[in-house]
Formats: structure tokens, C-alpha cells, sequence
DNA sequence: AGCACGCCGACT
DNA sequence: GTCGGCGTGCTC
């Protein structure tokens, strides 16, 4: 055993890694006495304060020209797992971005403190100086342990007389029986009966499952087939592999986080943790915790769960996996269920893709025979699809002002008439897209940015669905002051509503959108009202095309399906196509055949032909082709460099200086710089550049290579997307 | 990401 | 004459 002979005083340089988007992991010096690891979380001064970061590596001492600051302490939490390290390194490559930002995610459960251990008030059996009547209520009900806020409200007082007996000796904090937050699941409890098609399905991810390595399969079933009972059955083979088995469900919005998680406690007889952005921080932490333990055997949540530091998972689920709040646009940009792909890969486990419409991307990847094709066509019960049917605006239209056409006014009189619901779905918040002024031709926009304000009746104001600006409604045009002369062009729901209102006005109507509905309750009690059948027509935007069951809804009128064909945004027919089947899927659930009435100028569209023939195959055809084509995802690689700066003429000029630093490299094209569609966003213009590259580009170095040769000044900024999906 | 340093407007 | 605005740059 030879080697260099080391001065005794030559500590270990460990290199830390900060959950901030710095370029590379910093180098600090290993305290004496003290052996780190990696995976390591410890605290280390950075400038003037103190942060946490977490050991990634280490070098031998060497004279380095940069006097190297000490490790100040590992902190007492348990360390990164490897694969969770390995799966944050992966992605902040994947996503040509600094490895502190997909760390920042990682580490976002740790801010807050733990919780405070409860607490429980008893009686010390001393009396008190005074025993006044309250005190004695108090005494009497604090004779079991008993919670401070659940005494004070049993006893009828106000916690100042809890307090005074505290202080006299009357009554004694007792420590709590520790409640056991995250219980383990009971995987011996039977499942849900399947019918034959779910059977089958959960029987062959349980053999995925059980197989304990890294496969994906894609769960293809209509609403209503019954997937969520099929991947519970997938989970019980996880959580039955082993003791220590963890189980990751992803949804794309917290609305839905109650119901699932409801059938996870319900199925497993423990209710599963929970993490999205609802969640307090002290419970974060210690679900953080748990999870990084491996005692949260079953985690439920939103994108940013993937990121959680698992010990030992053995599962993915990402449901509804088509859905677009899955790609996360500011910040660390990335698309959660690529990254969920990417992590079952790293930690050789099994991840399953559910929807009713599954991405192009997913159905490619699945028709190739990379992911296990699992479809369930049934329904349960009887019920059929809705009948659906194009309504040519060209040969029905609405009268001017109106956007309900005569074809669909018809068919939702003869609904209503048989006392049954209509849903009338517009992707449009607000009263009117577009206010402009009838006397110049001035369109209102936000002061600083380049999108329309939209109208809005129900507060009177003019908004920017971008960046929050609002102001009241002007009555004289702010350009060139003529009176009365800004008019609403276009429609939103509530222009629909009322229209609605005005057509029939004995009918109930409602309003979901996230203007009328700001929280999880509200959405909730509404959607419980529709099922209950206490409206007649609910008019909604994209917040009502999920999974709810309205037994006496048998009409969905479509109000503009032309909306998302157009601007050149290339998942728009695909997004069109998974919408309408989406909400279609409303119609109908029960006995009732639905009946789906779809608006469109463009009936000949291959799109809207598809959809109305329900050929889901037709569609994917159409479409693939159309992306094989033009080079376009999955048949090559996109990616979005956005610049932007609030000084014009540095942004122009660094934009200048990117383009001509561009690479040259065989399949690789790049576009641009155009403005971005919304050229400005909070007083910042943006500039972007597309990057197209064939499969077998490695269009990250590619990007990494690009990004290097050129510095931006301090006033501009470089974002760049991977597979952006926003062309917005 | 924070935090400090650094040059231009409204006030004790 | 200062306090403070946030633009710019750095942090092992």
C-alpha cells in the first residue's frame, strides 16, 4: 500500500452542492474530526450568511489559489439518497440548467421547522385559589388529556382561563401519545372487484411490478373505465414487494389530491402522505423526512413530489399524464412525467402512464413497444360515449354579438325541456378577450406587456391574464378620448353565462372558472352541486374538463373548438383533440346517451373530423404523420432559448451576439431570434430562438456548447426550454 | 437565490 | 446635505 505521503493538516476538500443556480458545486474544506459523506446535507457560510447544501464529492487537498472556507456542520437530517443525488444531476442536465435549481426542489420540505410535538392539558387534581364556574367546567373536562383549543371549546371558556390554571398548578401540559403520522399500508386487504378488461390490466402490472426493475406502462382507458382501481392494485404489488417498498402518485392539480387520496386510505386502511403547495411547511418537512426515512410508504402529490428524497421506491404513477400542468414554465423548467420516466429509470423501478387521451408523445412511445400498451375499453356499467357531432358555423351561426349557434340553442331547449343538464365548455376566462375603441382602433393592453386585457363584468376591471395588471374600465378611450366608445370583442364564459341567462331565463345557471372558483372547497361544493342536479347549465372553462361524474348532464356544447387550432402552437390540435374528448367524456355517464356538440368554422379540419368520427387512431395518424414530416417531436428534438431584458438595446444586441455564436452542427437548426409571441412579460422584452434537432443529436451539449461561447451583460437573461410546450 | 455595493430622487 | 430605490455582481 504506497502512495503520495500526506501532510497530517491536509484535510478533505468536499465539494457542496447549493440549492441555488450557480454554475457548479462550491469546494469547502472537511472539518477536522469530522468524515463526511456524500449525500450529506451540511451547512457552509457562502458570502455573509449560512445555507445548506449537500455533499456531492471530494478531492484531495491541493494549494489552490482561492483560500477555501470550512464545512460548518452536517446538519442532523438523513442524507440524500445516491439515486435521488444521481436523479437531480440527470435532470439538470437534461434541462441545461444548474444542478442547484432541480436541488432547490429537492430540498424545498426543509425550510420550515418540524412540527411542534402536540400537546395535551390535564387536570393536576390541585384546586385552584378560586374555583369560579369556569374553572371547574375547565377542571371537569381536563380530567382525560384533552387538546388546549378542544378544552377551551368543551369547557365553553376562553383560553385566558386555561392559562391562568396553567400558571396556578391546576392544570399541567402532558406530552401527547406520539399519533403515528404516516402509517404503514395494510397490503393484505383485499381490492376492489374488477370487471374482466381492469382485472386483466391490473394483472399485468402486477407482473410489471413484481418484477422489481425498470418498465413503463401505459394505463389507455376512457373516463370512467375504472383506472384508479387498477393502479391501486399496481400499488399493492409495490408496497408487497418488501417492508420498505414506497409508492409515488403524481397528479397534475391538488383538486383532485382529496379524492385519490381517499382511495389509497380506503384501500389500504392508512392514509397516505401528501405534498403539493397546500400543504403547511412544518408538515412538509417532516413528510420530507418521513419519506427520506422510508417510513411514508405512500406519497401522493403534485409534480414538484418528484423531487422528494424516496429511500426505496418501487413505483411511479403519473396520472392523467397527458395533462399540461405536468411542464413547469419558470424557474427550473421541466416536464414531470418525462422526469418521472427518467427517474423510475435511475431507480430501476416501474412507472405507469394513466389517461383517457394520452400524449402523442406517450401513445409513440407505447405503439413501439417501449412502454406495455394496457387499454381498458369498458365502461362501467351500461353507459356509452357521447354521439359526437360538428356544428359548421359557416352554415349555423350565431347572430352578431351572440356565440351560441341556432343548431346549439335547439338541442339544449330539448335538454333542458327533459329536465336534464347542459355543460357549455369555452377555454376563456373573463367577459371578453379583446376591448378595443370602436372611434381609433385602440386595442387595451397592459402598460408593460403586449397581451390583450381581458374584460371582466363581474369586478368592472380590465385584466392581464399574464401579469396580474387590472385596472377599472375607462369610459373615454385612453388614446384618443372619444366617450363610450370601447367595446368587448369576442367571448369568455361570463359572456356566455349571460347570453345563456338571457336565452333561458328560468334555467339555473353556474359559472366554473377560477374566477368563480378560487379554492379547492369551492370547486368541490360546486361540482357536488352540479351532480346533485341544483344547476341546469353550468358554463366553464378548462377547469371542468377533468375526471367529475354528472349523472343528469346529456349536452356539451363546445362554444369555439377553432381556439386552440390556431397560432402555430404545435401541440394545439393535440391539446384540441384531448379537451373535447376530455369533456365529452362528461356527457352521458349513466343511461342517458350524451350528445356532444362541437362549434367550429373549420370542419374539415383532419382534427375536427377525427373527433367527430371518435377515432382516436385516425387522429394519432393524422398527426404523427404531420410531425414526421416537419422533423417535430417525437420524430425529432425541440428546444426554446428565451432572452430577455428590460433594456431594448442590450437585449437586440445580445440577441445578435447568440445567433451569430450559434454552432454548426449536422442536424441541427436553428430559428430566430424572433420576438416571443408575448414579446414583453413584466416590462421585459423576450426574444426567442427554436431549436430543432434530429434524435440523434445530443441536443443538450449542443445547447450547453451554445450557451458557453457567449456571456450575457447582467441586464439580460437566458432561459433555456427543453421540449417547450408553451409557445406563449 | 440572497446579500452588498453602487450610483440617482424626496425628505428627516 | 442624507436615506433609499433596485440594477449588477458575487458567493467556494
Amino acid at each position: 500500500m504506497t502512495g503520495p505521503v500526506e501532510s497530517p493538516a491536509a484535510a478533505r476538500i468536499a465539494q457542496v452542492l447549493l440549492p441555488m443556480p450557480l454554475p457548479e458545486a462550491f469546494d469547502y474544506i472537511e472539518p477536522a474530526g469530522v468524515a463526511l459523506s456524500i449525500g450529506d446535507l451540511v451547512a457552509v457560510p457562502l458570502g455573509p450568511r449560512v445555507v445548506r447544501g449537500v455533499v456531492v464529492g471530494f478531492r484531495p487537498a491541493q494549494g489552490g489559489n482561492r483560500a477555501l472556507k470550512t464545512v460548518i456542520e452536517r446538519l442532523d437530517e438523513p442524507p440524500l439518497p445516491p439515486r435521488t443525488l444521481e436523479f437531480i444531476l440527470w435532470a439538470a442536465r437534461y434541462a441545461v440548467d444548474a444542478p442547484g435549481q432541480p436541488l432547490a426542489m429537492a430540498l424545498r420540505g426543509l425550510r420550515a421547522p418540524r412540527p411542534k410535538p402536540e400537546r395535551h392539558l390535564v387536570a393536576t387534581g390541585k384546586t385552584p385559589a378560586r374555583p369560579t364556574p369556569a374553572r371547574q367546567r375547565v377542571l371537569a373536562a381536563a380530567a382525560q388529556p384533552i387538546r388546549r383549543p378542544d378544552l377551551a371549546r368543551a369547557a365553553a371558556v376562553s383560553s385566558g382561563v386555561i392559562k391562568t390554571l396553567l400558571a396556578d398548578g391546576a392544570l399541567e401540559w402532558a406530552p401527547a401519545e406520539a399519533a403515528h403520522p404516516f402509517e404503514p399500508p395494510d397490503v393484505v386487504r383485499p381490492g376492489a372487484t374488477l370487471n374482466p378488461s381492469q382485472a386483466a390490466a391490473a394483472a399485468a402490472l402486477k407482473a410489471m411490478v413484481a418484477d422489481g426493475r425498470f418498465a413503463t406502462a401505459l394505463l389507455d382507458g376512457v373516463t370512467g373505465s375504472g383506472k384508479t382501481e387498477v393502479y391501486l392494485e399496481a400499488a399493492a404489488g409495490a408496497l408487497a414487494l418488501d417492508q420498505r417498498a414506497q409508492v409515488l402518485v403524481l397528479l397534475p392539480e391538488i383538486a383532485l389530491t382529496q379524492a385519490v387520496i381517499d382511495r389509497f386510505a380506503t384501500r389500504f386502511g392508512a392514509v397516505p402522505a401528501q405534498w403539493h403547495s397546500g400543504v403547511a411547511p412544518p408538515r412538509r418537512r417532516q413528510t420530507w423526512e418521513a419519506v427520506a426515512s422510508g417510513e411514508a410508504r405512500i406519497v401522493i402529490g403534485a409534480r414538484s413530489a418528484l423531487f422528494l428524497p424516496f429511500a426505496h421506491l418501487k413505483l411511479i404513477v403519473v396520472d392523467e399524464e397527458h395533462d399540461g400542468s405536468y411542464k413547469q414554465e419558470d424557474g427550473f423548467i421541466y416536464q414531470a412525467r418525462d422526469l418521472a420516466v427518467a427517474r423510475a429509470k435511475i431507480e430501476d423501478c416501474a412507472v405507469i402512464l394513466a389517461s383517457a387521451t394520452p400524449s402523442l408523445e406517450t401513445l409513440w412511445n407505447a405503439a413501439a413497444g417501449r412502454y406495455q400498451w394496457l387499454r381498458l375499453a369498458d365502461r362501467h356499467g351500461a353507459a356509452r360515449l357521447p354521439a359526437i357531432s360538428l356544428i359548421d358555423l359557416r352554415q349555423s351561426p350565431p347572430a352578431p354579438g351572440r356565440w351560441l349557434s341556432p343548431a346549439l340553442v335547439a338541442a339544449m331547449s330539448e335538454t333542458l325541456a327533459r329536465g336534464e343538464q347542459c355543460l357549455l365548455f369555452l377555454n376563456r376566462r373573463g367577459y371578453a378577450p379583446l376591448v378595443l375603441c370602436r372611434a381609433c382602433g385602440e386595442r387595451m393592453k397592459a402598460p408593460d406587456s403586449d397581451s390583450w386585457l381581458v374584460e371582466h363584468r363581474y369586478s368592472g376591471r380590465l385584466i392581464c391574464h399574464l401579469t396580474g395588471f387590472s385596472m377599472a374600465k375607462p369610459d373615454r378611450c385612453p388614446a384618443c378620448g372619444a366617450k363610450d366608445a370601447l367595446v368587448s370583442i369576442g367571448p369568455g364564459v361570463e359572456r356566455v353565462e349571460e347570453e345563456a341567462r338571457s336565452l333561458f331565463p328560468d334555467a339555473r345557471v353556474a359559472v366554473f372558472s377560477s374566477d368563480t372558483i378560487t379554492d379547492a372547497a369551492g370547486a368541490r361544493a360546486l361540482i357536488e352541486a352540479m351532480a346533485a342536479g341544483e344547476f341546469d347549465i353550468m358554463v366553464a372553462t378548462q377547469a371542468a374538463a377533468k375526471g367529475h361524474n354528472f349523472p343528469g348532464l346529456t349536452l356539451v356544447g363546445v362554444v369555439d373548438a377553432d381556439l386552440g387550432l390556431r397560432g402555430g402552437d404545435l401541440r394545439a390540435a393535440e391539446r384540441t383533440y384531448q379537451l373535447l374528448t376530455q369533456v365529452s367524456g362528461r356527457a352521458g355517464r349513466r343511461d342517458q346517451p350524451g350528445r356532444a356538440l362541437i362549434q367550429t368554422w373549420a370542419p374539415d379540419h383532419p382534427v375536427m373530423q377525427a373527433i367527430a368520427a371518435g377515432d382516436r387512431e385516425a387522429f394519432t395518424a393524422v398527426e404523427l404523420a404531420e410531425r414526421q414530416a416537419s422533423g417535430l417531436p417525437p420524430f425529432g428534438r425541440l428546444a426554446a432559448v428565451i432572452v430577455s431584458g428590460a433594456d431594448p438595446g442590450a437585449l437586440e444586441a445580445f440577441a445578435r451576439d447568440l445567433a451569430a455564436a450559434s454552432p454548426n452542427a449536422d442536424g441541427v437548426s436553428v430559428f430566430g431570434p424572433a420576438d416571443a409571441p408575448l414579446a414583453m412579460v413584466r416590462g421585459r422584452q423576450r426574444k426567442r430562438f427554436l431549436v430543432r434537432a434530429d434524435r440523434t443529436v445530443d441536443l443538450q451539449a449542443f445547447l450547453a456548447a451554445w450557451r458557453a461561447r457567449v456571456r450575457p451583460p447582467g441586464s439580460v437573461h437566458v432561459a433555456i426550454d427543453v421540449d417547450p410546450y408553451s409557445f406563449l
